[in-house]
DNA sequence: TTGTATGCGTTATCAT
DNA sequence: ATGATAACGCATACAA
């Protein structure tokens, strides 16, 4: 009655091989160990159901083989789809994930840096709006979205391009006069890249523009107000809008549909994100879409990278653009 | 040129502070220490920004302070908002946790079952449909929505009461003639009890209905078909209709719309899940809501209270209704 | 009340 | 090529 309830060890697996705790070791990280060792080590292995102690191996090798994630929820589809690739490029290099959702609340966001901390996590993919986190020297961070200062990569998509997308899609869509609508805080500034890239595309297209912003506590009201405004006879003058999110694309679809404004009739929608409902039926509306998988494969490359020759402060993936039934074009 | 890129350990601190090293385990756990020494060592914790390694920690006590969460996907909104409750019992409790996305795919499955049990994880949190997963005899294991036998509780809200629900308030709404809309493998019994508390809620009140049962792989047209045969000059003979999940009373919501009937006017219909869109702004439909914070929460404490007298094979959390908008019912 | 020493499970450096 | 042994950072039983 020696350790009947606790796991077994690499020692309980030697003594059944009947070999040394090094040789058990070797077998396990598969070094160079004689055949017949190696069988006897393996079956003893099997017959025990020895796993290794990964905690064990961390206090040795101070690698942990895990990562902590940071983010605000994994409710909003964008975050959760995040998380969703995140963890499956982790996996797939036998990396384990530590969640942590911390509801932009800078407490939690520290305690949470500090947890990790703790934990000896190899590295941390951040996707924070908190510019003074203190962050470890040490420890490999990356962010998403937002930069975090010039010595940390940040992973984003490329907004300005998407902004630019917008207006050029618009435009081969036949409109004539466009409105960029937007919510948010001033302070984050991907939305006033796609806001900047969308004014650009409007620009070389030769697209008359109006903008309408909000900041974040206002009420959507002042939407409906603009463009109730917008309306004469009963014709909205914009024939395209071109939203800073889906989500925001989802309102102004119901505040037009309040408006008896056919869409995409009598004025297309195109938003930003390109998270679909329910796993992955639809899009809400025609968007532009993130490109979330890529996103995730390239903060867990560069996170784990170590040795890497330079760090690229900004990294900018490509967005692209897909109907979704609120502008004019083919079913398909 | 000691250990200036290394974390600093207990030993630094216990030579900055002039103690030996069990006196600053000591005040790391808040053990009986002299007033000047422990002043001692909390500003050499402050200088030196020492923190615990928990990894050695968890070696030396075998416990580690996180749990894995085994979950299908962290995109569904049922799944991420599961994702987010439990986070947060987590980090309430100073407990951490690794995310598992398992894709329901029994390799990967167990290849996270093995990752945990390496880990030596404190319990684990499952939503698998894999009847014969193998857990290992030790760790605390606690099922969402699927009994994975006698021996390990299952959380779960309280289907039977919900279908019930759904069909009482139908009545309630002036319905004569109800149908229950269902896909998914007949395997699984979670939905047929919902099934099987429409039904009894239908008897009770008198309330005619029919169903129309799918199974996994079975195309939505069919459903199609079936409302259309029951419709007779354009006129439906469904006065209310229940959807086994908010996600199909979406796909019918858009079929009822194709069939020219106007909810809640012709039709109401009630889902189940209550899984708000983006975040937490708006009910896709009138529905049956599960209480996910508190099947997090109910997880979460009955994961970690060790010595539970008995454990219960069974919990079922209440469900409520909330109105979506496809039911008769005051705008609020 | 404080200091010292041992062991947790693993890996790596030694002799053998 | 294999076996013994030290060390990783911490907690704790024991000695001072």
């Amino acid at each position: 009655m020696k350790k009947e309830l606790s796991a077994p060890t690499m020692k309980d697996v030697a003594r059944e091989a009947g070999v040394a705790l090094g040789t058990v070791s070797k077998v396990v990280n598969g070094l160079p160990v004689g055949e017949p060792y190696k069988r006897r080590v393996e079956e003893a292995i099997q017959k025990l159901n020895y796993q290794v102690n990964s905690y064990a191996q961390g206090l040795k090798a101070s690698r942990t083989h895990t990562i902590a994630l940071l983010i605000p929820n994994t409710v909003e589809p964008f975050f959760a789809s995040l998380v969703y690739h995140i963890n499956l490029a982790l996996l797939r290099r036998k990396y384990r994930m530590l969640l942590c959702s911390t509801d932009s609340d800078p407490g939690m966001e520290q305690e949470y840096i500090d947890m990790a901390r703790q934990n000896k996590v190899d590295g941390i993919i951040g996707l924070t709006y908190n510019p003074n986190l203190k962050i470890e020297e040490g420890t490999p961070f990356i962010a998403i979205d937002r930069s975090m200062g010039p010595k940390i990569s940040c992973v984003t998509s490329d907004n300005f391009a998407g902004g630019q997308l917008a207006a050029e899609k618009l435009a081969d869509l036949g409109c004539k006069n466009v409105a960029f609508l937007r919510i948010g805080s001033s302070l984050t500034n991907e939305p006033n890249k796609r806001k900047a890239g969308f004014e650009n595309g409007c620009l070389s297209r030769g697209l008359h523009y109006e903008m309408k912003i909000l900041n974040d506590g206002d009420p959507y009201e002042e939407f409906e107000a603009f463009l109730t405004e917008h309306i004469q006879d009963g014709k909205l003058s914009f024939d395209g809008i071109f939203c800073v999110t889906d989500h925001l694309a989802y309102e102004i679809l119901k505040t037009l549909r309040r408006l008896n404004q056919r869409v995409p009739e009598d004025v297309q929608v195109i938003g930003f994100d390109g998270t679909r409902h329910f796993g992955s039926l639809e899009y809400t509306c025609s968007t532009i879409v993130q490109p979330v998988s890529e996103i995730a494969e390239m903060c867990v490359e560069l996170l784990l990278q170590e040795n890497a020759p330079v760090k690229p402060p900004l990294i900018c993936l490509p967005v692209s653009y897909a109907y979704g039934g609120t502008t004019l074009e083919e079913r398909n």
